[in-house]
Formats: structure tokens, C-alpha cells, sequence
DNA sequence: TGTACATCAGTGAACGCGCGTTCACTGATGTAC
DNA sequence: TGTACATCAGTGAACGCGCGTTCACTGATGTAC
């Protein structure tokens, strides 16, 4: 039953994806390896071919799910007009189509308080995490120096990753949008 | 073994408490009612004389957790010279003893992603405390009309709940301690 | 290039464990007379 | 106020279940000659 090298890389990576879609929408507790596995099409019986643990595959999970932020980010400020990539990308992050988002979604905004408590490697993946959304955004701000637009765009990602929170919890649809509005429109963003 | 019914009612006290503050430290998943029931002094038997469930207790931990913030808020404003109330609950709650407190915090940053999975009760009671805490921070923010100020409170509360939440991820001291300063100082409480 | 053998991806059963929940039992509390 | 009985808080064992992890096994892949 040997896989090729390239089968197995794949299998792998799908391993991978499909953790962090469920990490994200779930919750990392709430995910078992066995439903990860099926979902892959694999038995649980084989995770541990690719990897040592479960808290390496959060760790991973974790990586590539801001991979997909950051892509989110760069789509957005893509397709903005000039000067107005901060605005796109912001309001692109907090919306109620990210609140609701089951298959992506910032891995801060969907398991942060989980993060927290996660092993060295999992905290290390979510600041890096963190650090590369706020280097992105802050490229995109129009300050007098650098140090201030990154000033700036760490507030603004706490702003933002406490707005998605924030929309989730509050099951109430207006509410909720509401919170999102408004930090939208206290960022500028509107 | 039956006991009085003010021993009853102390005893159901004591157990919300000690969920409260677990729940708030490691998690609602982490959190084992066999652990939580020893550390009030009792079996795990007996939890069911007092809850109907986890989920019951979740909402009720949340709601005292929401109580003690609550206070805190209180405190610190009680406590700051005139005029300053806003910037001594934001200096209260973007802090590193807020990050580091074991004991207490605020449920949202603590339990955040996990209570957007959250029972009915549990999220009514999330939006419950979220809105109290607003209300309070409202009151002590001077602006030119009542909406401005809880518009600007809820902003505030937004990027002070994503300020803790992420400077409990980021493991390097300087590095976390940097993005609560950073918030603090942008919502002008530094 | 062909062959013999080692490697290892994936299977499926099993491991020990802790989870939330249930239950028979005990005996002090509360209540009805 | 005193007594008989029902109530029920708390105990400790047990329930079924799913968790993360391990392992013997299979057989195709990869490798060495």
C-alpha cells in the first residue's frame, strides 16, 4: 500500500488544508484526528506517518491558514483603487462575510484564546502570523515614517481581530453587524 | 449527607466561581467538571444536584466573569483623578496583569473563540456582559452626544479585547508587552 | 535494464485515559402533623 | 414542641463514548546490485 513520494506529499498537504479549515471553523479542542482524517479521505491510523503530534499539525494548520489571510490582504489591496488599499483590506477583514466565512478566516479571529494556550511552535506560527498581517497592512499606510504606519497597523489588526471575535459571539445578526460596522467606520474604512 | 439550603446555595456559588476562573485561564474544552468540582471541594457526582449540564454552568461562569470586569471597570474609573476615567479603564484592561492574570480577565479575551461556539445561553450572555462593558466605558467617554460615545466605546472595547488576546499568543515579553502599549497608547491612555 | 529486497504509506484494531452524564445509596435537613 | 417521614446534597462507582496515540500487518514504491 506504499504511496509514491509525490502521492504522499499530497496527502500530506491535504492533511494540512483540511486542519486548518476545521481548526478555524471549530475550534481545535472541538476537531478530532479521526473526523480530520476522513475528511481527507484517510483513516486516523496513518496521521502519525506525517506528523509527530497533533500540536505539530495545529502549529501547521496555523501557518497556512494565515497564508491565507495574507493572500486575502494582497487580493484586496490588489484591487483597490489608489491610495485606498488600507481601506480595501480592512474592510475586506471586518465583514460579515469573514464573521462567516466556515472554510477560511483569520486563525486569530477563529481560535485566539485556544492560540494562546497552544505549544511553542503553535504560538511561534501565530505571531509570525500576526507580524506578516500587520507588515502588510502597514505598507499599505500613508504616514511620515515607517515606524509610525506600523504603529498604526498594529492597532488597527487588534481593532479588527477583536471586531471578527466580537461578530461571532453576538448571535443577534444586527448586533453583530453592527460591531463590525462600527469599527469599520472608526478605521476609516467605511 | 443532605445540607442546608444555605450550605446548598454556598456551595453552588463556589462551583460557578471556580468554573469562572478556570474557564477564564485554560479554556471552557480544557476545563474538566471532575477537576473544577475537586478544586471546589466536592465529587463530580454531585455536580448535577446543582446544573443541568456544562453548558449551563459555562453561561452562568460567563456571566461572573462579566461581573468581576464589571467591578474592575468601576474601580478604576472610582479611582482616576477627574476627567480621566476612560483612560484609567483602558490602562486597567490593556495591561500586562490583565494579560498575566490567572485568577480573573475579562471572559471574552480568555474564552473568546470558544464562546462564539457557544450554547444559546452561553453567546446571550457573552453579548449580555460585552454590552455592559460598553455601557460602563460610554458613560465615562465625553463627546457631544450619547450615540458618539458608545460608538467610540465600542471601538475601544474591540481593540482592547484583540490587544489582550493577542499579547496572550505573542510568547516574547518585549514583543507582547509592545502591542498592548501600542493600543493603549492609540486609544490615548498611555 | 532486470531482479531482489528494504522501506514505508495506509489500514484497522487496540491502547489507556478522561470526558460528560447517570445512578443507587447515605444520612442530615426540611416538613407535615 | 415533638415525632415520623419525605426530600435531596453529596458520594463513589459505573455508563458509553471519543480522544490522542500505538502497533502488527499489507503491499506498492524505491533502491541497490
Amino acid at each position: 500500500m506504499r504511496k509514491s513520494k509525490l502521492e504522499t506529499a499530497e496527502t500530506r498537504r491535504r492533511i494540512v488544508e483540511v486542519a486548518a479549515r476545521r481548526f478555524r471553523s471549530q475550534g481545535i479542542h472541538a476537531t478530532g484526528l479521526s473526523d480530520l482524517m476522513s475528511e481527507a479521505g484517510l483513516t486516523h491510523g496513518g496521521f502519525y506517518r506525517h506528523f509527530e503530534s497533533k500540536d505539530q499539525l495545529v502549529a501547521e494548520a496555523c501557518g497556512v491558514g494565515f497564508e491565507s489571510v495574507i493572500e486575502a490582504f494582497e487580493d484586496a489591496a490588489s484591487k483597490a483603487a489608489e491610495g485606498e488599499a488600507f481601506k480595501s483590506i480592512v474592510g475586506s477583514y471586518v465583514s460579515t462575510s469573514h464573521r462567516d466565512s466556515t472554510t477560511g478566516g483569520c486563525p486569530i479571529a477563529g481560535m485566539g484564546s485556544e492560540l494562546a494556550h497552544g505549544d511553542e511552535a503553535t504560538r511561534a506560527a501565530a505571531a509570525k502570523g500576526f507580524n506578516d498581517m500587520v507588515d502588510v497592512l502597514a505598507k499599505r499606510i500613508r504616514r511620515r515614517n515607517a515606524d509610525a504606519s506600523h504603529s498604526d497597523a498594529v492597532f488597527a489588526m487588534a481593532a479588527m481581530i477583536g471586531a471578527v471575535t466580537l461578530s461571532r459571539i453576538i448571535a443577534d445578526p444586527e448586533a453583530s453587524a453592527s460591531v463590525l460596522q462600527t469599527v469599520k467606520q472608526h478605521l476609516g474604512a467605511d
